[in-house]
DNA sequence: GACAAGATATCATAATATGATATTCTTTAT
DNA sequence: ATAAAGAATATCATATTATGATATCTTGTC
């Protein structure tokens, strides 16, 4: 194997992760071809490893197509995720507390490189099914919660990832000049909250405030969901942006820096 | 290693895994020589292990402390998980609609062998950090909706593992009496839902009502927490239990079963 | 400033993963 | 019903890769 031939890389067990992580929304099932094909392993080397996944219970195999499937473990592996995440247990009695309530989906999400991931969702009302899922990770730049966490940081360092973050266009709406992003951005930066329309799901306004750090960064955000029918501009700021905005703070105390 | 010699199963792999599982409620973040403790594996296959579980995103490292943690893909996998299993996408309308309806806290579980786990969970009130996760494994006797699964079966499985399962003595009322458990399961198998109090949490009512797939047995179910203050026999009997079942039958329709 | 504990790096060795091949099973087509 | 194709499962000789002992470097403590 050319891939890291270090001495403290293991190339089997990096083999055995690439086996995981072919499964995705799309790719929910797959037998020992698919498997192969999709990750570019040898196909003794994914019998071997596929059926090791298996017996140690991070698999699920069909006994009737021999196909495999994710297994209960990766729920208990985001279950200790969870309880290894500070901010989680921090935020969740504020995030009920908002979601209850204001009434409308609300969300936790954390900063993941150039993308934010749901942390935490508590949804409400009827949703796309993706908006439910917690492990979703979004393109930092197309979110409210990206943007209002982008705009705590220092303006020089804004511009440079305004310029080079990843951008995905979800609906025909969604702003893909960053110019456009750059100022609400900007915008975000005076008010303390972040605002979006259109940009994941059509008719949809997003509203993100802030979670700070210690050293004024922001390393995640609580983020509403409602829909732009029933939430005007008026109505938004009024019953929905003061309640965020506490939230976010009742959450972002004196915590220690969490990267 | 004396695991399992089969020349179809790659022990680094299998080591790998070990690590990622030792993370837990209360083992969040490990140096180096904790986790060589915790696994029981070498020094240096811990090294080597862990490097590259970082490397390839499965353990974040603070660069401080030295310490690993859980990463942020550990979420990501639950994420595909959730796209893999039927269940949650056709349960998760229902749940939303129920949780909205009752005010009350609601859950989704499967069975995992003898415990049951929590797929999906829509808090609602102040609730227990635990009660509130994704991925929680409890022992399926404990459980409200872990007995009403049962209660699907024929009589003599049902005995078979009253008698067998696991239980685990979370409060000092919960109930540890098989017999008592047995009798649960039996008026559960009558009413078509379970109910139980104090087990898990004191002052807790749980109930739950069974999804049940073409086969006539459980899979699954729909379950819901409430505070035993606040709820009495009548007021659940009237205005908790038509409903939870209204939904567990939602869910359960011509679902899997190609024919 | 010395010590201890832990993290990181190195290396010779053999044990383990490798992948080609063979066999069995399942499905589809004729 | 039979053949053919596709997939899953099993086997095995080989050397590549993981191993773990040891050494070095780093950090925190008294």
């Amino acid at each position: 194997m050319k891939e890291k031939q270090n001495t403290l890389f293991v190339g089997s067990l990096a083999k055995g992760l690439k086996l995981l992580r072919a499964f995705d929304e799309t790719t929910t099932e797959m037998s020992l071809t698919d498997l192969a094909r999709r990750t570019g392993l040898d196909k003794s080397a994914t019998q071997r490893l596929a059926n090791t996944l298996h017996v140690e219970g991070m698999l699920d195999k069909d006994p009737e197509t021999k196909r495999f499937r994710p297994s209960h473990a990766w729920l208990e592996l985001a279950y200790a995720y969870f309880w290894s995440d500070p901010l989680v247990r921090q935020a969740m009695p504020q995030l009920i507390d908002l979601s209850q309530r204001l009434g409308s989906t609300v969300n936790l999400t954390e900063l993941s490189g150039d993308h934010i991931i749901y942390v935490s969702r508590l949804p409400n009302g009827i949703s796309q099914f993706s908006a439910t899922l917690v492990g979703r990770r979004l393109p930092a730049l197309n979110a409210s919660a990206g943007r209002v966490m982008i705009s705590t940081w220092p303006a020089e360092e804004r511009d440079r990832v305004v310029e080079s973050w990843p951008i995905h266009q979800f609906t025909p709406k969604t702003t893909i000049d960053r110019n456009v992003i750059r100022e609400g951005i900007e915008e975000a930066a005076q008010k303390g909250y972040a605002t979006t329309q259109n940009q994941m799901i059509l008719n949809q306004t997003g509203v993100a405030a802030p979670i700070i750090g210690p050293d004024g960064r922001a390393y995640a955000a609580v983020q509403c969901s409602v829909s732009s029918h029933h939430w005007g501009q008026d109505r938004i700021q009024e019953e929905l942006v003061p309640y965020i905005l506490d939230a976010a703070l009742a959450i972002a105390p004196q915590s220690r820096g969490v990267y």
